[in-house]
DNA sequence: CAAGTTTTTGACTAGATGGTCAATAACGTA
DNA sequence: TACGTTATTGACCATCTAGTCAAAAACTTG
């Protein structure tokens, strides 16, 4: 009944993800994303509606992958939660120092949001919240195995693993190498260590 | 001999600082810049050189303010250098769940920095290093005094609390408030706690 | 007070930017 | 095969950008 897309929104979206992620938002050019997508403009707008849309679109998407990503490495049960996030740091230490110039699109739009009403804002706020609940669960369960210290409060630890990560991401992107990052990563970890009685 | 300039460079200086830390070196355009601090453009031209010249001079000039109040924070001896650092944690968790709009310049130039060979790089690589070192010093008294684990490695545990307090920096932009981040500071701060034998 | 030097001022420019328009192309359907 | 609908294309535009130029102003010193 009317002329087929020659794309997949999904694609463009990814496309427009990694100039995102190395470019960030403001310094990301239309012709950027027209390059990196192959759409023409008037394309990328009627499909998405400008540059702004198209990030938040973006970002939404990666925040969704990011913590669907993070569930599943915390979720599986073939051993304790405990080592699960001491696994989870690990991979996070070597994944920040590999040398690409890519910032997470969630932190990116942390640092260009315009104020607190901007989309961007809102949206940066629930990806915390987001990877803080999967953080969270996933100490619940260590917590209910006993592998945590009496008085650690889990949401206020769940916090403070978003925390450590981002600036762990920063460093990454800083030039920190990976044996330092890792050092930082198990340095994080102690948190979680029941005072020996 | 000359005529004689109307502005004082520090004030300048740090009139750009404010610009580039609510808007991002991008995003602030030269408009802003002269508005800011009242020269003219060619002034701006003939003191710094240029929009990135501007923003490395207060970046650099920051950076030595930063690493100066924390050094003074923490080398203050009325208080053991554990008390100290955990004092400089909760005074972090405050100033970052201020509401304004302020990202330090030292995050800025990381996340916009274009390349390894960027200036920009290089001034934040140096100032992560002096950051870190100020805290390695702390931590350096405090193993000294007794008040550290054994296996406690003094400099990566200094990058830690670089990562942490840059990781706390972007939840209070995204609008993490007091509460929780103080919480988060203090969780931080149980890496330091002894195994209790 | 005049010469010399540097700052300031404000008009100017070349280029890039995000965004739009109107014509054309490609498809499903009747 | 003709029609209606939507996608694509590429030219177009107003605006804003960092940065420049040349003339005027302000100060010190001789």
């Amino acid at each position: 009944m009317a002329r087929p897309r020659k794309f997949v929104e999904s694609d463009v979206v990814s496309s427009a993800s990694e100039v995102f992620a190395v470019h960030g938002l403001a310094a990301a050019t239309l012709d950027d994303l027209v390059r990196a997508t192959g759409l023409g403009k008037q394309s990328l707008y009627n499909a998405f509606g400008g540059k702004r849309e198209l990030f938040l679109r973006a970002l939404s998407e990666d925040r969704e992958e990011a913590a669907r990503a993070v569930s599943e490495a915390l979720g599986h049960d073939d051993a304790s939660a405990l080592e699960q996030i001491r696994g989870h740091m690990l991979r996070m230490a070597i994944e920040f120092s590999s040398s690409d110039r890519r910032v997470s699109l969630t932190t990116r739009a942390l640092v260009e949001s315009t104020g607190e009403d901007d989309p961007l804002s809102a949206a940066t706020k629930a990806g915390i919240e987001q990877l803080a609940g999967v953080y969270a669960q996933c100490l619940e369960h260590a917590r209910a195995d006993g592998d945590l210290p009496e008085d650690a409060n889990v949401q206020s630890l769940a916090v403070y693993f978003v925390a450590v990560t981002r600036g762990m991401e920063l460093l990454g992107r800083a030039g920190v190498g990976r044996g330092v990052l890792t050092a930082v990563a198990l340095d994080a970890l102690r948190v979680l260590h029941k005072p020996q009685s």
